[in-house]
DNA sequence: AAAGAGGTCAACCGCTAGAGC
DNA sequence: AGCTCTAGCGGTTGACCTCTT
């Protein structure tokens, strides 16, 4: 018997998340607190896999979070620990607690890298050793999480064209920012 | 005003580490 | 020691949005 997926793919909702979802699971970890997320599912009834519960909640439901507008010096912060963690999204989070692991690697994904390399295109013909920057340079103290303590390295993945055709953004609220 | 291109970002997938048995 | 299960992570996708033509 092998192992069985981590939600029961019948039945399991996908998607965008409806207000009235993130209403049952805020009030659920209102509620319970976070974790656990095994039992989120069963217990609040949402349709949704233990899973998408927690990464709703981690990155867009959880208080405190602060979205969208980088400010210049938490760019040079993620410039930076990019350069001495790598993509290491959630060691980097840690740095800057009001920032999901996900936002900062989008920001990344979308900003940094096209401004760096932009950046790196009109400096190579002074192309002096880069300084690597070290752990000293200042940084506030990372929260304490398992992110800081994973090795980098990870496996290729196995198939990544394989994916099923996803499901229409049909009900998502209005975004605020942009 | 319409169409196309490119950018943004929420959410998904697959994988690994670690806990529990 | 070995297996199972869960939590958490990083990479990727694709719908939506904005800008340009």
């Amino acid at each position: 018997m092998g192992r069985p997926p981590c939600c029961d793919k019948e039945g399991v909702k996908k998607g965008p998340w409806t207000p009235e979802e993130d209403l049952v699971l805020v009030s659920y970890v209102q509620e319970h607190g976070p974790g656990n997320w095994r039992a989120v599912p069963t217990r609040t009834g949402l349709m949704r896999c233990s899973k998408s519960c927690r990464l709703r909640w981690t990155n867009y439901l959880r208080p405190g979070i602060k979205r969208g507008n980088f400010t210049d010096q938490e760019e040079k912060l993620i410039v930076h620990l990019q350069a001495l963690l790598g993509n290491r999204w959630a060691a980097i989070a840690s740095y800057l607690p009001e920032r999901t692991d996900n936002d900062i690697k989008n920001y990344w994904n979308t900003h940094l890298k096209r401004k760096l390399q932009a950046g790196a295109r009109s400096t190579t013909s002074s192309r002096s050793s880069p300084t690597r920057p070290t752990a000293s340079m200042g940084l506030p103290q990372p929260a304490p999480t398992a992110a800081a303590r994973r090795p980098p390295a990870r496996r290729p993945r196995r198939c990544p064209s394989a994916r099923p055709p996803r499901l229409g953004r049909t009900c998502s609220p209005p975004r605020t920012s942009r």
